[in-house]
RNA sequence: GCGGGUGUGGCGGAACUGGUAGACGCGCUGGACUCAAAAUCCAGUUCUGGUGACAGAGUGUCGGUUCGAUUCCGACCACCCGCACCA
């Protein structure tokens, strides 16, 4: 970018600068500077502060014990965000808290014989303390806790008041069971079929459970989606996926007489495809469909069938393998149009129950699936979709279905027409005719977004506030009894929910009639906390509601948040189920006005970690010694020179062993140095590959800033800042102002690994090393300082520290992290004169330096009377000159 | 299977809307300082050929559009991620 002048520097090299120097010491300054922030109140934020409000938020950790360093790399870039803004002049919130519900504290009290109240608080002081090693500029006074009864209260308040709203309903679920420890498990914690604590086999249970009715809002979900311009893209569409919209026909099928058990009448098909209806051959009913049921009460051989596709399990392995099974149960339907086609009626393996209406209509020439299963059971195959230029007459589907595009064949009076036009005729046909008092189909938006289970039968949550009466059913505890808290003495010593074998707590009397009942014991699934914490960081203190409506959005208000950072991983549950929370909370008076919890989502990638393995196993970095000889890295065992095989990257996991701690990094180096780091190279949205090599790196940058300050602070104490715009001074402040735009940019764009490079550049141009005019060097002082000046106040979001320590160095007054973010100066960011390439035919050949507002012909003239122009075009006229202004110049020869 | 992303030196990565490919960092090579080492500083570092100025090639592969392509279009290859019997 720009070429070191080295008159700048020469007076920074004198001996005494260099023999005064000492290395910086970040164990001593470090927590010094944070100290002198938090007497100074400086990140407390106030709810009336009238200037423009900033939310940034980083995902609120899991209290395990220790951060780790996907931690550091999440809370160093909501830091560098929060900072900045603050320095812009923004209102920042920045707070902290703990998602502290959770399965691993029941872990560990019934591995350790501890109560998870305790360890949970526990580790909550031990990551605190480390997390405020790493100098983040947080509210520490709003810190909350998902485990607290001031926090979980209201919890419970707000699923009353969805329940009061009907978002939130009681209703048989299939659920994986574990018998042993008697509790439902998630789908991820069933592997190969057995329970992941326990190895059981885990059960399909139909139980009752509390559901939040989020596929009521499924559309609304869909639709927000398009209002996000500041997520990822991808994040969208995995969400849009996951709701899974489809248009399609509900068709009601009659029965045939006799061949249906009492009562039955129609079957209803939900279909996308009811274009090709005459290409059907069976239907296929799930094998919990009220029909199958009814069917098998006289037909023990059904029975039997659907006892075994029940025991076939859910898991993703056992859907892959599993063959395609059917049943036929003798019933028979009727063709909508066609009174004497019959079509059989299938139990089937592949059909789902709760997807649709739990039957389907196989149309074997249009799907593989429906093919596969046609063909095993020798059911016709009727092609009514073909290409565009094929012949009907000998176009034929035997192993492979056709599923594109093109033209009806085979379908009456659909013949000739493409899908789509079908599609509508055929709806528009059905919906005309009717069955019973109804009409034989309908048009019917379906999901794919199921509503979403929040009982869990286990202790270490948010207690679900219901009463259980023999008289009155379900009844809600009322609101002057919340929160109802869980017990402290439970015991983790029998299997199952403490809550459930807990001596008095569930005995209660009904609300309602005062008859002896009993609590429900369910508690809720920890997403429900991570919900709607960040509406509870705008105003922890209110003890009455959730919210204080005042505060938390709309005018003046806090949410949504304008830059929430976190991982990929929560890019669909955690996501949707704080959009679904908003809205139901908007329905129940607890918000205002917003629409969307998190205006922008920034999804960052992990910390990566090469692995060693030895003879005995997986070994941590810190046991191992790497060495590059002759371009071979090699590893060693420290301990014993063992050769220990260098293994891939992968990320920082407990089981590879390939963790670095972030205490031992900040002991070692600093907060500045591993947050520097972090920030450098990789973009942040990707994978960081954490090296030893790479720290050392971000250590001597924070060395060198430091030489470069405290040599140079003798003689810039007593200067004044300015910059210059001419003579020699200027080529300084030209460099500094250029790099301060460059850096704002980029950390508004969160491209903190660019704003990185560009403070790399602007320290080395700084301290270049010494030349020969000194007596240059007094004249450029002011700008001079104005540039050290400004770098450290470019790094103070990054490094903060440091930047206090060496402001301080300077003479400075004040604190760094209270001083307004520079505003460049718009002159000094522009070059009278610019370097133009000169490309002859396309291929650069030289550079033209002009003036920057020469015209277009002036540059061509000049570029044509260029040496090596001439000699390349050999006396003959170009046939073209492109010229690009303040580009590029093209010679076409 | 469906959907999405990525591919640039030895490595991490830059290159704004088509305009100097390789910024910046790591590593490496040579040098200075030192009795020596560390630290620091300087120079070099895409590849090939040449002492050299220089020439040629080059952004996963093949092709296209253009004065000019890492960037746009088409086909393909590799890897990664998400969803997955969704009717």
């Amino acid at each position: 970018m720009v070429k070191v002048p080295r008159q700048f520097s020469a007076f920074f090299l004198s001996e005494k600068a260099v023999m005064a120097t000492e290395r910086y010491n970040p164990r001593a300054s470090e927590p010094k500077w944070q100290k002198a922030w938090a007497d100074a109140k400086l990140f407390q934020t106030r709810n009336d502060d009238p200037r423009q409000k900033y939310y940034v938020l980083e995902m609120f950790p899991y209290p395990s014990g220790r951060i780790h360093m996907g931690h550091v790399r999440n809370y160093t870039m909501g830091d560098v965000v929060a900072r900045f803004r603050r320095a812009k002049g923004d209102n920042v919130l920045h707070p902290m808290g703990w998602d502290a519900f959770g399965l691993p504290a029941e872990n560990a009290a019934r591995d350790n014989r501890v109560n998870p109240r305790e360890w949970t608080y526990a580790n909550i002081t031990a990551m605190k303390g480390q997390l405020k090693t790493m100098g983040l500029s947080l509210d520490w006074d709003r810190e909350i806790a998902t485990c607290d009864p001031s926090y979980y209260k209201h919890q419970q308040k707000m699923f009353l008041d969805f329940w009061r709203a009907g978002l939130v309903e009681r209703k048989s679920a299939k659920v994986n069971w574990d018998p042993v420890d008697m509790t439902v498990l998630a789908n991820e914690q069933v592997i190969d079929g057995r329970g992941w604590r326990s190895g059981a086999v885990v059960e399909q249970r139909d139980l009752t459970q509390w559901f939040f009715k989020i596929t009521s809002m499924a559309e609304e979900l869909l639709d927000g989606l398009d209002t996000l311009d500041r997520w990822p893209d991808k994040v969208k569409l995995m969400q849009a996926n996951w709701i899974g919209r489809s248009e399609g026909l509900l068709i009601r099928w009659p029965l045939a007489e006799g061949t249906a058990p009492a009562g039955e009448t129609e079957l209803e098909v939900y279909t996308t495809r009811p274009d090709t209806i005459f290409g059907a051959s069976f239907m296929a009913i799930a094998a919990d469909h009220p029909l199958a049921r009814k069917a098998a009460e006289k037909n023990p051989a059904l029975q039997k069938f659907i006892e075994e596709v029940r025991q076939t399990g859910t898991s993703v392995a056992a859907l892959e393998t599993a063959e395609k099974k059917g049943f036929d149960t003798g019933i028979r339907v009727v063709h909508p149009f066609d009174p004497s086609w019959f079509l059989p009626v299938y139990v089937a393996n592949f059909v789902l129950m709760d997807y649709g209406t739990g039957a389907i209509f196989g149309c074997p020439s249009g799907d593989q699936r429906d093919l596969d299963f046609a063909n095993k059971y020798g059911l016709p195959v009727i092609p009514v979709v073909m290409p565009e230029d094929a012949d009907a007459e000998n176009f034929r589907i035997t192993e492979e279905a056709y599923v594109d595009d093109g033209v009806m064949i085979h379908s009456r009076f659909l013949d000739g027409m493409k899908p789509k036009q079908a599609f509508e005729e055929v709806a528009t046909r059905l919906s005309g005719i009717s069955i019973g008092n109804r009409p034989m189909a309908e048009r019917k938006v379906q999901f794919r977004l199921r509503d979403w289970l929040i009982s869990r039968q286990r202790y270490w949550g948010c207690p679900i506030p219901v009463i259980h009466c023999e008289n009155c059913g379900a009844v809600p505890v009322p609101d002057a009894d919340l929160p109802v808290r869980l017990p402290g003495d439970v015991t983790f010593d029998k299997p199952g929910n403490p809550l459930d074998h807990h001596p008095t707590w569930k005995h209660v009397s009904c609300p309602q009639c005062g008859k002896a009942a009993v609590r429900d014991t369910d508690t809720m699934d920890t997403f429900v906390d991570s919900s709607w914490y960040f509406a509870r960081f705008t105003d922890p203190w209110n003890e009455e509601a959730p919210t204080t409506l005042s505060v938390v959005d709309g005018k003046g208000g806090w949410l949504p948040v304008n830059q929430y950072i976190g991982g990929i991983e929560h890019a669909i549950l955690h996501l949707l189920y704080s959009r679904f929370f908003v809205r139901a909370m908007k329905r129940t008076g607890h918000l205002n006005a917003v629409e969307e919890p998190f205006e922008g989502l920034f999804t960052q990638g992990m910390v990566v970690h090469e692995t060693y393995k030895g003879p005995q196993g997986w070994v941590t970095p810190a046991e191992v010694k790497v060495e590059d000889i002759d371009g071979e890295r090699r590893a060693t065992l420290i301990a014993t020179g063992e050769t220990i095989a260098i293994g891939p990257i992968e990320k920082m996991s407990k089981s590879r062993k390939n963790v670095v701690d972030p205490d031992d990094i900040i002991a070692s180096y600093g907060a500045d140095t591993a947050r520097w780091f972090m920030l450098s190279d990789s973009p942040p949205e990707r994978d960081v590959i954490w090296t030893a090599a790479g720290v050392e790196g971000a250590f001597r940058f924070v060395q060198r800033v430091w030489r470069l300050v405290s040599e140079t602070a003798p003689a810039l104490q007593s200067v004044a800042p300015a910059f210059a715009t001419d003579g020699d001074a200027a080529v300084l402040s030209k460099a500094v102002h250029k790099t301060l735009k460059a850096v704002g940019e980029d950390i508004e764009r969160l491209s903190f690994n660019k704003a990185v490079a560009r403070i790399y550049e602007l320290t080395n141009f700084l301290s270049a090393p010494l030349g020969a005019i000194e007596s240059a060097a007094a004249d450029c002082l002011p700008a001079l300082r104005e540039g050290v000046e400004i770098l450290v106040t470019m790094m103070a979001p990054m490094m903060p520290h440091l930047a206090e320590e060496c402001w301080s160095a300077i003479g400075g007054k004040g604190l760094v992290a209270e001083r307004p973010w520079p505003a460049f100066n718009p002159q000094l960011v522009v070059d009278d004169e610019v370097v133009l390439p000169v490309q002859i035919n396309g291929k650069k050949r030289g550079d033209l330096t002009i003036r920057r507002d020469a015209d277009q012909l002036a540059v061509e003239q000049a570029a044509l009377a260029l040496d090596f122009v001439q000699k390349a075009l050999g006396g003959k006229p170009p046939r073209k000159v492109i010229v690009v202004p303040q580009r590029i110049v093209n010679v076409v020869g």
